[in-house]
DNA sequence: ACAAACCGTTGCAACGTTGCAATTTACATG
DNA sequence: CATGTAAATTGCAACGTTGCAACGGTTTGT
């Protein structure tokens, strides 16, 4: 063992050597370990001095409840675990997916463990890993597709966790998700209002739930609107950006090509317009755009650029706050909420 | 609590209730606990057909060592964690940097914990906590700096970790960096190869080591090949990327203004294009730009523009493992690596 | 034949915590 | 002063694991 011994860190006072615990407290204070653990987790019945000098004690030594401890005796592990996609569709997702979440257990005592998935798909795995290991209290997950495996599995251990998407089972579940429903309509609508009479839908992941109801609510957007409105879906927009690259250089050679443009991912829409400029096409000449924005990278570029924000911080604080809810026991029905893009017209 | 209860998720047969433990397995071949234990971890003096028999009753109930149990026991907490930086200079780095440390522990009995920093700059809080927690074995900082406070803190606690990054401490320590050096000359170079006489040098956190670093060889380098070379390092390229923006602006206007730009991260040479582009000028008409790559994203956009890349999932496999063989109890100065730049002309 | 060495296995204690039943202490009441 | 009751505190067991000393049994050496 390299550095395994003797880490008597960063105690308030200078003790060094072993670690406080409530047996150090118990002897330094002359009362017993139940008290002393009674007291400090804010016992009903002790008497005002009692807790006093168990505090005083407390923090005299620097003392921490030891997290094996607590969970030996309790199951309790204190820990939250985020399923981390492998894709990167949305740019910085997962920084601010994590930084959500810190920012929602900050303070408490809850842990945030990461577990990668190696391949853009639900796979059971993962969260099977956890249930078994009892890795953490509650897991979230991402990218939910609409009979998405992972949540049946969780559902039938009866595992707290809360997805970012909704999912199409009938037993109820905590989510907590983007409205694509609402970010299709309002990008349809501003773009028929600037005058496009051709809408290109861009989607990516067909897998997840999100694909399914914002290709719908775009349908029926056009529909209303009496406006052409072209899905773009195939195995190509799946690929490498250089794929997507060539399709939108493949637009400006269409004959009849849409005359705006709807896009659900950052990451496409920077590759998308690429294509595009290729072609010698550029944004506001014939050709309108709306994203859905993850970060600041697009709008650095464009400022003109119209975009509807997702704000994964907030998901991320929202996912974990509705986690902790129900891991506390609510009931997954009362803790499902969808977040309302947000507009940012520009142009 | 909701669904604390009767998690008998999926162990290999269909049993149900209880999680399996060394008991379930003692009572189930009449082993001892202790035999049962031993035999589990590969101990030495069993009889072949004593270890058979523990292995099939294990997979049998699908026993899995419960972590609390051992941690108490141990001490040892089989996690690491990785504090991670609140900045997103490097596009994708959170992402990329997790999926690299998540490769490494595959199948090891690792789990990560990630702690969000929420401010860029090297605190000790929250290395401070993983110390008084007992949060991990081991310990990942990023953008590390010169003179550390974290560093010196976990070296005077004599606490396992690995620093993307290195210092100028006296002491050794593990670290896994970026030759940024490298970086700064081999672009210098290129640039002049190209015929640009007067390079500007945009780099961002200078509290890092890297900064001083870079910007170091940078002048060795301009010097050497006898061109201007100007560093660019005000507040603003700290502050937000319309800052940045507003600086590719100014430069075109400037009267003998740079022909080569030198940038350390993809987000600001983004940004500078952008302010580029607004006065007009395009990088490979009368100015050229090498920027240091860490996702696809600016590749997309400008197919033709150089870049040096840096793998940030091969840095996040590299760090950990270092921090593995650390914790295990190799000597720091054994354990410093480079990771070379490679540099991808494409005009 | 007896000691020594070995093999394979085991019981026990301990890691730090908490829940519960039981105990002690304090205080008011008859 | 005995008694009842409430308030405050405590001892004990258990969570699952591992290290160690010790066990009985067999083999080897002298």
């Amino acid at each position: 063992m390299a550095g395994g011994k003797d880490k008597g860190s960063g105690n308030g006072a200078g003790a060094i050597g072993q670690r406080a615990t409530l047996r150090t407290i118990s002897e330094l204070t002359g009362l017993s370990q139940s008290t002393v653990s009674l007291s400090l987790r804010g016992g009903t019945a002790l008497k005002e001095e009692t807790r006093r000098k168990v505090a005083e004690a407390a923090k005299a030594v620097g003392y921490v409840p030891d997290r094996a401890g607590v969970r030996l005796r309790t199951g309790k592990t204190n820990v939250i675990a985020l399923v981390l996609d492998g894709g990167d569709d949305s740019i910085d997702f997962a920084r601010q997916m994590i930084q959500g979440i810190g920012q929602a257990i900050r303070g408490s005592r809850y842990h945030l463990t990461v577990i990668p998935e190696f391949v853009r798909t639900q796979s059971v795995e993962t969260v099977r890993y956890v249930l078994d290991n009892r890795t953490a209290d509650g897991v979230i997950i991402t990218h939910t597709g609409p009979r998405d495996r992972r949540v049946q599995l969780l559902m039938d251990a009866n595992f707290p966790f809360v997805s970012h998407g909704r999912t199409e089972f009938f037993t109820q579940h905590a989510y907590h998700d983007f409205h694509s429903e609402a970010f299709a309509t309002v990008a349809a609508e501003r773009l028929a209002a600037k005058g496009c009479k051709h809408l290109l839908m861009l989607v990516g992941d067909d897998s997840t739930t999100n694909h399914h109801n914002i290709v719908t609510a775009f349908r029926h957007a056009t529909a209303r609107l009496g406006i052409v409105g072209t899905v773009q879906d195939s195995a190509a927009l799946r690929g490498r950006p250089d794929e997507i690259r060539q399709l939108g250089l493949d637009i400006t050679r269409q004959a009849n090509r849409p005359d705006g443009i709807i896009c659900d991912s950052e990451m496409r829409a920077i590759a998308l317009i690429g294509g595009l400029q290729d072609g010698g096409l550029h944004l506001g000449q014939g050709i309108e755009m709306i994203f859905k924005q993850t970060s600041d990278i697009l709008p650095t570029l464009f400022p003109k650029l119209d975009s509807i924000v997702e704000d994964v911080f907030t998901a991320g604080e929202e996912l974990t706050r509705l986690l902790l809810r129900r891991i506390n026991g609510e009931a997954p029905e009362t803790l499902q909420t969808l977040f309302e893009p947000s507009p940012r017209w520009r142009s």
